[in-house]
DNA sequence: TAGCTATTACGAATGCTTTCGTAAGCAAAC
DNA sequence: GTTTGCTTACGAAAGCATTCGTAATAGCTA
């Protein structure tokens, strides 16, 4: 077991700006969560703090105005909720969700396709 | 929409408890998460207790000992905390998802054969 | 240099989940 | 009928996430 972290909803908000943008400012932040959830910037900037205390974003603080830069991969983060997510909520029955999700999914024949071929990797590489 | 249920750790615990079993009493849902978690039993009322005001289970107390049965289906459920979850960490897309749980699941030839034949019931219906 | 602005730091309030102590009610057993 | 034990009801405490007010700090500008 690597790590334990586990970061919350709003946590994870930043994460996605993070992965998406690169390193960001507290600033550069707040200017996307405003528009989403028109929180402040001072909550922006103490959830960046709690953050960096948790290990889950870096900071660079030469300059006065410190750059946060995401500190967790995102496949590895997508993993572990994931992993989670199967474990309480389907009984870690990892096919039955696929199958739930692809069920509910609307899927053209193209993203059927790519599965198939996916399938076939996967059975091929053992 | 039909409902905003949001179900919390503890009470989606409770859930699989009644989902599995059937219609329960406190005692019968406590003696499953004495053992998993250890948690007291009024900790166990409380949280069904709260679970009926929010609709998430019904009560029958006609007799003294109350008896508690899911008010929500169980794949209802989890293809709500599903799509929110592909949402907030996979950004909505379901396919991309799939994939990272085929490739963390180490799926025996058997697994990956429903799939294909899911996939392809999937095609023919539309 | 003095003042204005933007940034970080700190601490507290709010709200929600989880936990449990304690009281009250009921039923069976003695 | 009194006691004992299990059950439900109620309220409060603890922990955590989120929010923001306020203060301290640093840089820019006039």
């Amino acid at each position: 077991m690597t790590e334990n972290i586990k970061p919350t909803d709003g946590e994870l908000e930043i994460l996605n700006i993070l992965w998406d943008k690169g390193p960001c400012t507290v600033r550069d932040v707040h200017e996307v969560l405003e528009t989403t959830k028109g929180s402040g910037y001072t909550t922006t900037l103490k959830l960046m703090q709690i953050m960096h205390d948790k290990g889950l974003v870096k900071r660079d603080n030469s300059s006065r105005v410190h750059v946060f830069e995401a500190a967790v991969s995102r496949s590895t983060t997508q993993g572990q909720i994931l992993r989670k997510m199967v474990d309480t909520v389907f009984s870690g029955n990892t096919m039955q969700m696929v199958m739930q999700a692809l069920g509910n999914h609307k899927a053209d024949a193209a993203e059927l396709d790519a599965i198939r071929k996916y399938l076939d990797e996967i059975e091929n590489k053992k």
